[in-house]
Order: structure tokens, then sequence, then C-alpha cells
DNA sequence: TATTGTTATACTCTATAACTATA
DNA sequence: TATAGTTATAGAGTATAACAATA
């Protein structure tokens, strides 16, 4: 197999299974009757503690208009609360209300557990192997 | 690091890096005004030729009836057709547009090309086992 | 009866641009 | 001027349930 053709199936493989992920948020939140969108906010919250707007809006690849509706409406649902910055009082915190951490810390739990479930048929060794080339991956994606 | 605690690793990278790569589809499309489900709908059809709504949808991960309206406003753009299967006459086949395909390869062509560019850090080796690990899940995932 | 797909309804989500407030 | 975030508008996407047609 040419290096070429490798990489086009180390693609649609990197794509089929980046869909099957993050499906997961939406089988996991479903169960608490939250959104994907609503899941994949309140377990990036969670993993953070309190987090600004902007950094939410690069964790979660979106405008920070269409984030700013999807924090309206976790706020109306009582999943988490806006606070000012007072040392500059353009920014915002998001923190989990108790109601909205109970169900984050739920969702957090499926999701990971169900992508466990997903890599116990690997090698311990591969495991670690998948760890380490995905977490450099990431990073770089995210650098 | 505990196995447990590895797996956690292992599964916010896996995480964080599934939404960079659909992000990709929504950065491919933008350029060709395909907001990212078309992208994501076009390139499905392009690598299966002509498909079911079914298989469609199982690839997608989405209800029928979301599919079936994603697949209208992709019709009214000229972007696919659909044709009955005269041998089961319930099922429905997908097909591109020559402008559909045109603009299906050039996305399809885009997210390739920038997987590889994500890719290109990693040792020929590891990209080799990264492919081999990545298909095994993918396949466990949608089995 | 089961399967394939559409339609109806009511939301949620998203992009763009214009806007306010603070730095 | 630049940055952080909101609001307005309009359209796209989604889930649920009820429906029609075919097997």
């Amino acid at each position: 197999m040419s290096e070429t053709h490798e990489d086009t199936n180390l693609a649609a493989a990197l794509v089929g299974l980046s869909h099957h992920v993050l499906h997961l948020f939406a089988d996991a939140g479903r169960a608490h009757d939250l959104t994907q969108q609503q899941a994949e906010l309140v377990c990036a919250v969670i993993v953070r503690g309190r987090v600004g707007m902007s950094e939410l809006g690069r964790a979660l690849h979106m405008e920070k208009s269409a984030l700013s509706n999807l924090v309206d409406r976790a706020e109306k649902r009582d999943l988490v609360t806006r606070t000012r910055d007072p040392h500059d009082r353009r920014a915002t915190w998001v923190e989990l209300t108790p109601e909205g951490a109970r169900l984050a810390e739920a969702t957090h739990d499926d999701v990971t557990a169900r992508i466990k479930g997903l890599v116990e048929g690997l090698s311990g060794q591969d495991r670690a192997h998948l760890t380490g080339v995905l977490t450099q991956l990431r990073d770089a994606a995210q650098g």
C-alpha cells in the first residue's frame, strides 16, 4: 500500500471514528434530557471547573454568538450560571449549578465509560501507544 | 499512571481530536458555501457512489426524519438527486449531481489534505500503527 | 406486520453582522 | 483601537410522533 493510500485510509478511519465519538455525547445526553450540544457544554465546563466564554468557544469550536445562545438556554435550564470577572469586567465566567454538575458528572462518566468499552479490545500496549499519539495530535490541532 | 487514569486521558484526547476533525468539514465546506452537515453529506455520498437513505443515516448518525430534511435542502440546492429503487419501491437512492460531485470532491480532498497535514508530524511507523488501530476501533464502533 | 421513508410540529443550533461595554 | 460578549435576524438542523406506501 502506498503511503498516500494509507493516509487516505487513516483519514477515513479518523472521520468515521470521530462521528462515533461525538455521537456518544448525544446518546449520553439523551439519557438526561440534554441535547448533544448541552452535553458537550456541561462536560467541557466540568473538566475545567470554571471557564471563560472565549476558552469555551475554542474548546467547542463555536462562534461566540452561537455559544452565547447555547449558554443562554443552559442558564434557563438551570445548568450553568454566568458571573462577571471583577478584574476585567468584559469577561464572563461560566460555572455549573449543582444540578448542572450532577448531570455533567453523569454524562461525562457515561461518555468515558463508553469510550473505555470501545478501546477494551485493544492490547494494553496498543492503548498506551494510542494515548500518546492522540494526545500529540490533539495538542498539535489545538496549538 | 494507573490504567484507569490513562484511559481517562485517552478518552479526553479522543474527544478533543474528534471535535477538531469534524470541524474540518465545517471549514472545508465554508469555502464552497456548504454547511458542515451538507459537507458531510456530499462526502459520505461520494465515497459510496450511490447510497440508500438508511445507510446514510447510519453513516452520519442521523434520525431518518432529520436526514430526509437534510437531503431535501441538498436537493433544492442541486447537490443531490433522489431516485426510487425499482426492485424495492420503498427504498430511495441518493446520488450526487455534477455540481454536487464537483463540490464533494473539492471538499473531500480539502478535508483529507488537512488530516494529512495534521498527522505529518508522526513517524511513518506511528502513522501505520495508528491507521491499524483506528480502523479496528471504527469497525468495532460501527459493527 | 415490519420496513422505508416523508410530513408536521416545535424546538435547538448556527452564521453573520451590528451593537454595547470595557480595556 | 482592540477585546469580550450580547442581540437581531434568518436560516439550518434535530427529535418526536404520526403518517403513507410497499414488502
